[in-house]
RNA sequence: GCCGCCUUAGCUCAGCGGUAGAGCAAUGGUUUCGUAAACCAUCGGUCCGGGGUUCGAAUCCCCGAGGCGGCUCCA
């Protein structure tokens, strides 16, 4: 965003606020920001506000607008700036100027009647503004904490003209279309059912599809780089978190355990501890590492109720996860080889949109766990790492996993949420508490390192990705179905039926449209299901061995021989494994 | 979890105090068709659940569940 468009948003929030006021008399104001996107002004209000008076707010600002108001800005002693304050009755102003005025002086804005603790800027006069809508009323805790009292947020944008506000409302509305949650539905790739249980989201025939592929991928790149596969249970008794410290510092996220035999069992919340149980059946020589465990595995996390959303956010999840043990002298080749996995796989699924973020422990949270000269040594090699990749990234203090630093790669879904997309940990706490060894070439015992990693992240996370940013529209390989076969009369159903199996039996995924309808109706059909090729089979075609070839991207249909287009068909099908 | 809104047939939606409707889908029949929706008929509903107000509730009120947006949290 430039800096005129901010200043003109959070102008246009000034406005808002102004309007707010004049409409319901005695509500509190809170902070009124712009944001990438447009703004927004939090308030407590007396009642409750209803969205319907949104459209009556904007009239207000409208009014406000054409009156033209100048932004005028004063420097008043903080005192004053108090005073002001309470006697309006605005007591989180009050707040703020304890807080944030460090000076002897507080900057005011005022626009007629309404004045605001601001350091602006602000256009010169309000008639400068105008193309702007109100789009939503949100609660948002005060100062962001949800120990403080919950505001009503009202979100609006702006933009200098009326066209390019026109073009953001359209591009909205266009991005709902692409919704994992509502192609889903559309493509049948999977639900959430009540009965099952909300954040428990269950994939049909053709979402397992899409899955399995994405599994069977994986899996065979993780064989190529020397990758050793495992597979342990989802369960495991208490204990083993209690070593881990997850019951310390993840309780919140786990389901409670449950008792059976006076033992306590714990459905996982990570995979970490089973994996470093299988590293330390046995023991191990500086020569055997880099040990690298890894598995698709399942874990629990018990996440609030209003946070879980299709298959982004939700209650039991697999990780695409890997444990790697290795020498200190190792890790940093070791975190650049995973940094280099990671952009194999997202070129493979061809996703381009997206950031590194290195996240980093802060001063100012409790919640980390280990010795913080360990975790600068974590964090200078990830940081290191990650230069010598190339790769640029930005750094997020607080954003670390309580184990240790994080490299994560940020994505935005269909509507602008910023989600992490793959995560990977440089550890050196879960070696230490779980008391893993090897031997050096001196006959000395050392420490080994741990990398967690997961390019994939979370299988339903990526996959919900993968919907959006294809809008549905997988490539071949993926592709629940890849050819849908349209015989044009009931005479041609058997001979076509004979001819999808050749297809099947070479691993192809074909579905045979067999219903007495028009050859055009199953062509839409086919088309909005977003199958990759059709191929329509008539006299003609079973006459001449061939297949009539329609692309989903449209275009000239072509007629190819049966048995070459399945060979083509086979190599489109192949797994991106380079 | 918190604030607000929403929930009517398998799907998309109309009805908003007088006792439930459309299109698509499904089913039966007719049609056997050459590149994005053939025609006719039929079936289909505890109007999310529970309580209340009312002569009468899908419609108004309360409680609960689920969904959506945001906040908090997060793969």
């Amino acid at each position: 965003m430039n800096d005129d468009l901010e200043t003109l948003r959070h102008s246009t929030a000034h406005v808002m606020a102004a309007a707010v006021l004049d409409l319901f008399p005695g509500t509190v104001i809170g902070i009124g920001p712009a944001t990438d996107e447009g703004f927004y002004y939090d308030f407590a209000f007396k009642d409750r506000l209803l969205p319907e008076a949104l459209p009556r707010i904007e009239a207000k600002m409208r009014e406000i607008i054409k009156q033209a108001p100048p932004f005028v800005k004063e420097e008043i002693p903080r005192a004053d700036a108090v005073a002001l304050f309470e006697r309006l009755h605005q007591p989180l102003k009050v707040e703020l100027i304890a807080d944030k005025v460090t000076d002897a002086t507080a900057r005011l804005y005022r626009t007629g009647d309404f004045v605001d603790l601001c350091l602006g800027p602000h256009v010169a006069n309000a008639g400068q503004l105008g193309a702007f809508r109100l789009l939503s009323i949100a609660g948002a805790y005060w100062k962001g904490s949800e120990k403080n009292q919950q505001l009503t947020r009202i979100y609006g944008t702006a933009f200098k003209t009326e066209a390019e506000l026109e073009s953001h409302l359209k591009m909205l509305e266009d991005a709902a279309k692409r919704d994992h949650r509502k192609l889903g539905k559309d493509l049948d790739l999977f639900l959430v059912d009540e009965m099952v249980g909300r954040g428990l989201p269950l994939l049909t025939p053709k979402g397992a599809a899409v899955r399995r592929q994405m599994e069977e991928f994986i899996l065979r790149l993780e064989q190529r780089q020397g990758y050793q596969h495992v597979k342990t249970p989802d369960i495991a008794r208490l204990e083993i978190y209690k070593t881990s410290g997850h019951f310390e510092r993840y309780r919140e996220s786990m389901y409670p355990p449950s008792e059976m035999e006076d033992e306590e069992w714990q459905l996982r919340p990570m995979n970490c501890p089973h994996h470093i149980r299988v590293f330390a059946r046995k023991a191990y020589s500086f020569r055997d590492l880099p040990v690298r465990l890894a598995e698709l595995g399942t874990v629990y996390r018990y996440e609030k109720s209003g946070e879980v959303s299709g298959l982004i956010r939700v209650r039991a999840f697999t990780i695409n996860d890997a444990h790697i043990f290795c020498r200190p002298d190792q890790l940093n080749a070791e975190f650049e080889r995973v940094i280099q996995l990671i952009l194999q796989v997202y070129r493979a699924f061809g996703i381009k949109d997206f950031y590194f973020r290195l996240s980093l422990r802060d001063e100012t949270s409790n919640k980390w766990m280990g010795d913080p000269a360990v975790w600068q040594r974590a964090q200078d090699a990830a940081r290191e790492a990650l230069r010598a990749s190339g790769h640029p990234f930005v750094e997020a203090p607080g954003e670390a996993a309580f184990y240790g630093p994080k490299l994560d790669v940020q994505i935005k879904d269909a509507i602008g949420r910023e989600f992490t997309l793959s995560t990977n940990q440089i550890d050196f706490l879960m070696p230490e508490r779980f008391g893993l060894e090897y031997v050096t070439s001196e006959q000395s015992i050392m420490r080994p390192v741990m990398i967690h990693r997961a390019p994939i992240g979370s299988m339903e996370r990526f996959m919900a990705y993968l919907i959006e940013t294809y809008v549905g529209a997988f490539p071949v390989w993926l592709a629940p179905v890849q050819l849908t076969f349209i015989p044009i009369a009931d005479r041609h159903l058997e001979a076509v039926g004979q001819l999808a199996n050749r297809f099947r039996l070479r691993d192809l995924r074909v579905e045979v449209d067999g219903r007495s309808e028009r050859m055009q109706a199953k062509i839409r059909d086919a088309q909005l299901q977003k199958v990759p090729y059709m191929a329509v089979v008539g006299d003609k075609e079973l006459e001449g061995g061939t297949l009539n070839i329609r692309r989903r991207e449209g275009g000239d249909q072509e007629s190819v021989r049966s048995d070459e287009f399945l060979a083509r068909l086979e190599r489109e099908a192949q797994l991106p494994l380079e």
